[in-house]
DNA sequence: CTACTTGTTCGTAATATTGCGAACAAAGAT
DNA sequence: ATCTTTGTTCGCAATATTACGAACAAGTAG
């Protein structure tokens, strides 16, 4: 009955579903990449907390990470980034 | 640090990350309204589920429920439903 | 009035989410 | 080799989500 699309659309919904989230969205959408450490400075959650957004935001494949010296250059997945905009927008072009 | 929008837009996505959700607002944006009977007959969960989601996108603001004789007829709320979209373009757009 | 239809609400259970601090791992600096 | 920095993972607790069936309300039909 729910087939695919509506599924992984739900499952990007979903991962956008948290004010912390979409700020951490917008901060990398702004300014290509950032370190986690710039994340927790501004945003007032413990680090562990923010790892697991940034965790959740991993896994639903709209950011990933780069090792980098000891620290992490997360960035925007682009390519799973487009497929989310594309489900949205033919969401509510309805 | 968070700002409203920000809320409010996640409170949005929230409401749109689950496939059932989805589904509902698919259905509801292609042909006006429909009353959960219809949805009901189409999805593979109980009714009391299914009234719990539609009781979650009224409370995220994204339909709204019209007593008719027996039945109630579900909608989109079209005014929320254009925030939403104009929040997530705004997203994507950056 | 007594069914019947429609949908919500209640009670319950299992699982997921959110959040924190403490402990841990990895790499660079001294 | 030790300390510092950076971020993850673990353990825990509180709350929220998802789902179901049974019971309940409200209106229609007989």
């Amino acid at each position: 009955m729910i087939q695919d699309p509506q599924k992984r659309l739900a499952r990007y919904a979903k991962a956008l579903g948290h004010p912390v989230r979409i700020f951490v969205l917008q901060t990398l959408s702004n300014q290509a990449c950032c370190y986690s450490g710039d994340l927790t400075e501004v945003l007032p959650i413990a680090k562990s907390t923010l790892s697991q957004h940034l965790k959740e935001l991993k896994e639903a494949g709209l950011i990933q990470g780069e090792t980098e010296a000891p620290r992490i250059k997360y960035c925007i997945n682009k390519e799973n980034w487009k497929e989310a905009q594309q489900l949205l927008k033919a969401f509510f072009d309805l």
